[in-house]
DNA sequence: GAAAAACTGTACTCGCGGTACGGATTGCTG
DNA sequence: CAGCAATCCGTACCGCGAGTACAGTTTTTC
């Protein structure tokens, strides 16, 4: 890794960081470079603008979350040869790893940009988009998995059921935030688990 | 109703409209008065600054998204005794007016706020915690109600329960607005109901 | 019709985001 | 070690928008 990387990747962190905290547009550029280091010359020799910027910090947001994903979901797998099991057990460590944070989460980038998609080139909102849908084809394709094994008791769609684990985390990161609780992101987690247990391993309904 | 109480409403209105879309930090009083048809010496007449602003303006939402609430809840105990029934209908109330916002559901002011949160005095953020907290009182509350009469079969918390609608229709905002597919708050809120149903009048499990 | 409320107009300060560009430094490479 | 490219610094500058000050004008209300 070249010494630029190391900068870009530093410049990335503390805005990330920032704009979690204060959102994109009132994230100044300054505080940015005061907090990595460097001068502002420096920064716009990595990043054209500020929207260039943003876009990095996505691609950079939706990989990290991808590779977490990856291990959480691929250990399940691991642990158990059931895909309902492999699931609960991997929910169950997606649960641990939020609650593990130190200072509770520090928010979803996409949840942050989509409140100000104004603000944003094309680019950057198609970029959030599509991570949205990857991560919920990633868990539809899962709950798939699921149903071929346990047929669900009521007639739940499958993709609304994968939309759902998006909506409860980022709900959650909400609520944690909002009542600075870290706890309550990893209890969320939990009930729509004991959702999807219900839905997959109750007893048959009607 | 005086004169001044219309032009502050029209300032509101204006400006939540506006933080939705591009957040706090970056909607200019300049443009908010633009739009509201008035002066900056108008607008500093009816708010000292702009931190003033926000405080009406969570003010404003929380009242407004109360009053939903009551005549949504209202509704549903009246169209049934059966305190499960009651909500159940109720959610599908609330499915339908969201599904019926003509242009999606334009955010939760709250949502944007928390993804703000060093841009605010502790007021304002002390405003949305204890708004949070009492629509989670109510939405406990119901459950309770529920609970008394339909034993729960798994053993859940009733509070995480309540927040889970909160996480719900703020990551189904979330999701529709990234999608930009306003159907899909409605399917989640759909899909929730089924989960509380499924925990509440589901036969007994083990 | 008078007092109070609800604005308008203008003119200004001031900080900061953002840009431009030339120069310095560092590091790799032959 | 020479030299070129990548990396970063200094500085000067523009423009926008928050906020202030204050005097005048219209509108509402009693």
């Amino acid at each position: 890794m070249g010494k630029g990387e190391a900068t870009r990747e530093r410049i990335l962190e503390v805005a990330e960081a920032a704009v979690l905290a204060k959102g994109f547009g009132a994230t100044s550029i300054e505080e940015v470079i005061a907090e990595a280091g460097l001068t502002k010359s420096g920064f716009f020799y990595h990043f054209r603008d500020k929207n260039a910027l943003a876009r990095e910090m996505v691609r950079r947001y939706v990989d990290t979350n991808d590779r977490l994903f990856d291990e959480i979901f691929e250990r399940g797998r691991q642990l158990s040869d059931d895909p309902l099991q492999a699931f609960l057990i991997s929910l169950k460590l997606l649960a641990e790893v939020m609650a593990d944070l130190p200072n509770g989460h520090p928010g979803c980038l996409i949840a942050s940009i989509c409140y100000q998609e104004r603000l944003f080139d094309r680019e950057v909102r198609d970029l959030t988009a599509q991570s949205v849908r990857d991560w919920n084809a990633r868990f539809r394709g899962i709950f798939e998995g699921i149903a071929a094994v346990y047929p669900p008791k009521e007639a739940v769609d499958l993709d609304d059921l994968a939309d759902m684990l998006s909506c409860i985390v980022d709900g959650a990161i909400i609520l944690s935030k909002t009542l600075n609780d870290p706890r309550r992101l990893e209890r969320q987690i939990l009930i729509f688990r004991s959702c999807v247990k219900l839905m997959f391993s109750g007893p048959a309904l009607s």
